[in-house]
DNA sequence: CGAACGCTACACCAATTGGTGAACTATTGA
DNA sequence: TCAATAGTTCACCAATTGGTGTAGCGTTCG
């Protein structure tokens, strides 16, 4: 039975769980800054010891939020930002909760946008 | 420094740690479509015991996203969820990514949102 | 009253998480 | 060539997480 919501919320699991660990944000929001760096650069900033931040990078390379492209012996680190749609998706329902007109617009803006994304099911029902 | 952005660190870390759970997900879910239920009513549903469904409910009670009221021997639980706010703004930068239109219509409702109600007139800008 | 009901509290468990230090591989450059 | 550099891997650790069973406490109702 709806093995495409399953799925779904395997896929928000994983999302929201790399969200929920301040450094990860921290790796994302500098990415999304920098376009793309090494993985020492990247670590440099952190009060981490560098096998530390590796583990945080699997874990966003496991969502899919990262890729990393090896060049000699470094390694580049890019952002791949997509997967953090289904989280915007998920939390689209609530915004009507303080901001109505935000609701509408999102409809509005999705409705124009329906011609070229993917169908991407309906999450949270369980 | 920025004591104030250690706070909303912290806030994050709860809010999207809550929704790393797909039972604390449907939970809100359900909240969101029923407004108000006993905490038997809500565990109902769930294959799991009511203890487990009990710490969930600590967990969200704690991020400030249910409400509790006891009325005799049941208690009511409700949807708060202005918390999840500060969720959508921190991912609200990454919706320039996949839809610049989003992105647009998003920063127009926040403009229009800080004098008082429904903005309605939409531009142009296919 | 006393039994059933709704919820809570507690001890306990296995698995996961976020971190460390140390050892290792492979590339680079003097 | 050979040492420094960049990254990886591994064993280990403490704390947290998500779940259980059981026992208890206050309320309602027959």
């Amino acid at each position: 039975m709806t093995p495409t919501s399953r799925l779904s919320e395997a896929g928000l699991d994983r999302v929201f769980g790399v969200l929920a660990d301040s450094t990860r944000r921290a790796i994302l929001t500098r990415l999304e800054a920098e376009e793309c760096l090494t993985i020492s650069d990247l670590a440099r900033p952190f009060p981490i010891k560098l096998p530390a931040v590796m583990k945080h990078l699997d874990v966003l390379d496991e969502a899919g939020l990262i890729a990393r492209s090896k060049h000699g012996r470094t390694v580049d680190v890019r952002l791949s930002p997509a997967p953090l749609r289904v989280a915007v998706d998920w939390l689209d329902r609530y915004t009507r909760f303080w901001s109505p007109s935000l609701d509408r617009l999102a409809a509005l803006a999705e409705a124009s946008e329906s011609e070229a994304q993917a169908p991407e099911s309906l999450p949270g029902d369980p």
